[in-house]
DNA sequence: CCTGCCCCATA
DNA sequence: GTATGGGGCAGGA
């Protein structure tokens, strides 16, 4: 590249100024401005960030850098300056000053730290000081260089820095390719640069709010310099001037126009944090360089860029921080499913690779490796985390965060509720062992009635949230937390949406699935060999348990910037995973983009009926005591009901009764169907303890329980949903558990009822009809029974009639109903035992069933054995979306606990098939409700029904499309060869909606 | 006060 | 036979 020769200085960080070198001081800030509203708009390809402003400046360093500029010189000093805040030395002078400039333009903003990023990549020095205009850091650097004897150029057309230009000093206008001396200021100003402040603080200027003097422009303002000479001049000879009007303005408004000067003056003397000769150019490293231009998707650059640097790009993966890949929410399919079939939506393949800040040649699987053992290579250090207790330190803090482009993130509260929790602190790391504590509302560790003010030396909440929210919501700034769930909850009442985002525990969730849990504190000692202090630690526990804004600063510090330390590098450790194992996918696709989803399902709770509740728990109180006092007195002597071990020595010890059976623990067994077996002997004493055992258990477990979870503000029951708490894929519900609620029995169902509608809405409820066995025909691939859901047919029927050879028309219910048995169990894993149990007849019989069953449906026999051979050999399973189901235990030598294990991975390929399907469906529903101007909220989730609040008069309407965005929801990726149904029905209660 | 066990509610 | 969460009891701290 002899075109491009090294800088002399080259790997050097500085070099003094001297003559004959060439300072460039590129206005990046105005520069911005200017690319954005002059060059046409442009979006990233593969998820539409605007990029138009960035893509113009990264072509106009590169010919300033590396190909022929206008001026014909190529920089021995370079620097892109940039404004850093609002406010400045100007607003003191004059409070209005630039005050009434509108916000840059939604597609603007986001671009501004990708330019940060940008000038990063290019090696090249980028300097922004607080309290200065990026035109009085080039002033200064202008002055010094000229000083030294070096010639400059200006990158920028912005006229006030005209004033700089003089011998040695040009401005250069990339846009129109032409340089600015004083001839063209004499154009423009009708003085030279020398005087341009004099005619700047006559006329004024709108747009920065620059006063001037009223009724004078440019024109007359030059006129009048030209012959006054300069403004003092000037105002001290206004009363000589002929016109009236002109000569009043000007002795009015001689202050004004003072003011103004002050305002248009550059300041020469900044007190620069980088000096001068920082500025040196330094080599560009042509992969860096490229990673950044891949990420942002500009291919001819990132191409001439290849060519100029001998770069080979297509061993140069993109930034994976800034990748398309790491900024989407999950809105896009992925590039190809599970089973090879290309799919329409290509973008994703390049960017899952994308996913690790690979340099050139290491491949993900390499990077995985190498990051896991750094990880344990550098241990953590709790003694350099950083107490942040001035807006300086955040904003330094959020400012390493922007450079860097990954942060991780986490929040402090009052409560493990979200719902109640009240933010107390935020901590945030920007590399491993660079963590800071930023604590906002501590309390003195008082004892609740003294000591309740906020302890001084924190920032205020607010003015710390201000400060963080433009990062946090920055899309070209990554933000890492674990469980963000809880997080997002916790922001989103603060006014605060974070984008993008990644969550460790559901990186984890999604490569390690079966394999243990995801928490941080088990995640730390596995991939970190490190033991984090505990919640626990930090607050006690049980009674004497502490809120966290309770705790002493110094340990919470310790404590809570630990948490972010170790977030960050278990998200080194395992985002490349993600890559290298290619679950980038199904993380992108079905677990990140859940976070939002299910954060505003909590947040908005559903209605319950409190009246109704508590005239439910008196019956069922009334009820079961008069039961108590009749099974007391059946068995001739008072007992604990509850207690099964009492009531084993009662019915099997005292009464004797027949078919008595030993838990594992040796203890008589007291089930409901060793009860229902006595009931149907006669037996009355079992009979009455069940129904009693019914009615204590709706009582305690529902009605009792549920209205103690009503929120105080809301009125409204919020579960939590745990995204990363199966095996299979499913979500959990707790606190309360509204996956459980009784629906099979009368009583049961009057504790359904009292989940209604608020006023002026129907509650709706969809449901997949028998989704899990239609996906054991699509997976095991049985043509009849495919056939058989495309007919719409009675599938139990139909399979009662291949096996007992019974006809359709008229089948005995008791037929039916044992073949639906046999279908269940399938999908559970099949074996004898369980069959017989379920069926209630010998294991002889079962099996003989089960024969039958593979006799008449082959498929179903491969499908199973195939199944546990690629469990037995990979040691999980997958879904038809790709995600994997751990079972490590599938070679244990116990032969029990490897027939468990084999049931299971043969029911999660179905059951978690099921789970991906409903999820992808949740994701769709929000923006589709948007999209149709509906607004109907999805509530609840419950496995393979979904329930939705939706004003009356919508009813109509969303119906149809909810019931098609669940039917729809494996397309694209997967094309079903069954078709799904779903059921939807609306109500003002969940029992008959459902 | 915590833990293991039993039992039971749902899909 | 699969997947969960939770309440009450009983035993050990």
């Amino acid at each position: 590249m002899s075109e491009t020769p090294t800088p002399p200085s080259a790997g050097t960080l500085q070099r003094p100024v001297a003559a004959g070198d060439h300072v460039f001081l590129v206005d990046g800030s105005s520069y911005i401005f200017r690319a954005y509203h002059a060059l046409p708009p442009l979006t990233r390809k593969s998820d539409g960030l605007p990029v138009g402003a960035v893509s113009g400046f990264c072509n106009m360093l590169w010919k300033l850098l590396k190909e022929a500029n206008e001026v014909g010189v190529r920089p021995t000093h370079l620097a892109v300056v940039l404004d850093h805040s609002a406010t400045t030395f100007r607003n003191a002078i004059y409070p209005l000053y630039k005050a009434q400039r509108p916000d840059p333009p939604e597609d603007l903003r986001p671009q501004f730290s990708l330019i940060r990023h940008a000038v990063q990549a290019f090696n090249v020095a980028c300097v922004e000081q607080e309290g200065f205009e990026a035109d009085d850091l080039i002033a200064t650097y202008a002055d010094q260089a000229v000083a030294a004897g070096a010639d400059v150029t200006i990158v920028s057309s912005d006229k006030d820095l005209m004033q700089l230009i003089r011998p040695g000093v040009v401005m250069l206008d990339t846009m129109k390719g032409k340089t600015i001396g004083r001839d063209e200021v004499i154009e423009k100003f009708g003085v030279p640069p020398e005087k341009v402040v004099d005619v700047q603080s006559l006329a004024g200027d709108s747009i920065d709010n620059v006063p001037g003097v009223p009724g004078i422009g440019i024109k007359t303002a030059a006129q009048l310099i030209e012959t006054y000479g300069d403004l003092e001049s000037l105002l001290a000879a206004a009363g000589e001037i002929k016109q009236p009007k002109r000569r009043e303005a000007l002795i009015a408004n001689a202050e004004q126009a003072r003011i103004s000067m002050r305002l248009v003056t550059l300041d020469t003397a900044v007190p620069l944090t980088v000096p001068i000769d920082q500025l040196v150019v330094r080599a560009v490293d042509g992969a860096r360089l490229i990673r950044f231009l891949k990420a942002m998707e500009f291919s001819t650059l990132t191409g001439r860029v290849a060519a100029a640097t001998g770069v080979e790009q297509s061993k140069v993966d993109p930034d994976f921080a800034l990748a398309a890949a790491s900024a989407r929410t999950g809105e896009a399919e992925a590039g190809s499913s599970p089973g090879g079939e290309p799919l329409p939506e290509g973008s994703l393949a390049a960017a899952s690779v994308a996913l690790a800040e690979t340099v050139a040649g290491l491949t993900p699987s390499a990077l995985a490796a190498a990051r896991a053992d750094a990880a344990r290579a550098s241990p953590v250090d709790r003694s350099t985390y950083e107490t942040v207790t001035s807006l300086e330190q955040l904003v330094g803090w959020v400012r390493r965060a922007s450079e860097r482009g990954v942060v991780a993130v986490d929040t402090e509260t009052t409560s493990l509720d979200p719902m109640q929790a009240e933010l107390v602190g935020v901590s945030l790391a920007v590399g491993p062992g660079e963590a800071c504590y930023i604590p906002l509302a501590h309390r003195g560790a008082g004892d609740g009635l003294f000591n309740e003010g906020i302890l001084e030396g924190q920032i205020p909440l607010r003015a710390a949230l201000d400060a963080l929210k433009p990062m946090l919501e920055d899309r070209a700034v990554l933000k890492v937390a674990q469980n963000l769930k809880y997080d997002w909850l916790i922001l989103a009442r603060y006014g605060i949406e974070i984008a993008p985002y990644d969550d460790t525990m559901l990186i984890s969730y999604v490569l390690d699935a079966g394999r243990g849990p995801h928490g941080m504190d088990p995640l730390s000692e596995k991939w970190l060999g490190h033991t984090p202090i505990t919640f626990d630690d930090v607050t006690g526990k049980g009674k004497a348990r502490i809120t966290f804004d309770r705790v002493a600063i110094d340990r919470a510090t310790a404590y809570a910037a630990e948490d972010a330390d170790v977030t960050l590098r278990l998200w080194q450790v395992l985002k490349p995973r993600l890559a290298a194992e290619g679950m980038a996918n199904v993380y992108e696709t079905l677990e990140r983009p859940m976070i939002p989803v299910l954060s505003a399902m909590e947040r908005r709770g559903i209605s319950i009926d409190r009246g109704m509740l508590s005239r439910l728990s008196g019956d069922f109180a009334q009820a079961a005591a008069g039961l108590e006092d009749e099974i007391h007195k059946l068995a001739g002597q008072p007992f604990n009901i509850g207690s099964p071990k009492q009531l084993g020595d009662i019915l099997f010890g005292v009464m004797g009764l027949p078919g008595a059976t030993k838990t594992a623990t040796g203890a008589w067994a007291t089930g409901a169907s060793i009860l229902e077996e006595l009931a149907e002997q006669g037996y009355e004493l079992p009979q009455r303890i069940l129904e009693w055992r019914q009615l204590t258990k709706l009582r305690s477990t529902y009605t009792d329980a549920l209205p103690s979870y009503q929120h105080p503000e809301t009125d409204r029951v919020h579960t939590s949903y745990a995204l990363a708490a199966t095996t299979t894929g499913r979500l959990s519900s707790s606190e309360p558990n509204l996956q459980n609620i009784p629906v099979r029995t009368e009583a049961g169902r009057k504790i359904r009822r009292a989940f209604v509608a608020a006023p002026g809405t129907k509650l709706v409820s969809a449901d997949y009809s028998q989704i899990e066995l239609r996906l054991l025909a699509e997976i095991a691939d049985i043509p009849a029974l495919r056939q058989a859901f495309r007919d719409g047919l009675d599938i139990h029927a139909l399979t009662a009639s291949e096996m007992f050879g019974v006809p359709v028309e008229g089948m005995p219910s008791e037929v039916r109903r044992r073949a639906k048995a046999i279908n269940f169990g399938i999908i559970y894993g099949i074996s004898a035992f369980g069959l017989a149990n379920q069926l209630g007849i010998g294991r002889e019989e079962a099996g003989a069933y089960i024969k039958r069953y593979f006799e008449r449906f082959p498929g179903i026999r491969a499908y199973m054995d195939e199944t546990r051979r690629f469990c037995r050999e990979h040691g999980f399973v997958t879904t038809l979306f790709g995600r994997r189901c751990h079972y490590p235990e599938i070679n244990s030598k116990n032969p029990s606990v490897r027939a468990f294990n084999e049931r299971a991975s043969i029911n999660a390929r179905l059951q978690g098939t099921a789970a991906d399907i409903i999820r992808r469906a949740m994701i769709r529903v929000a923006p589709a409700l948007e999209a149709a101007r509906l607004n109907a909220r999805m509530l609840l989730q419950v496995h393979d029904e979904l329930i939705f609040e939706v004003p009356e008069d919508e009813v109509d309407a969303t119906v149809p499309l909810v019931t098609q965005i669940m039917e729809k929801a494996p397309e694209p990726a997967v094309a079903l060869h069954v078709p799904l149904k779903v059921d939807a029905r609306a109500a003002d209660n969940w029992d008959e909606a459902h």
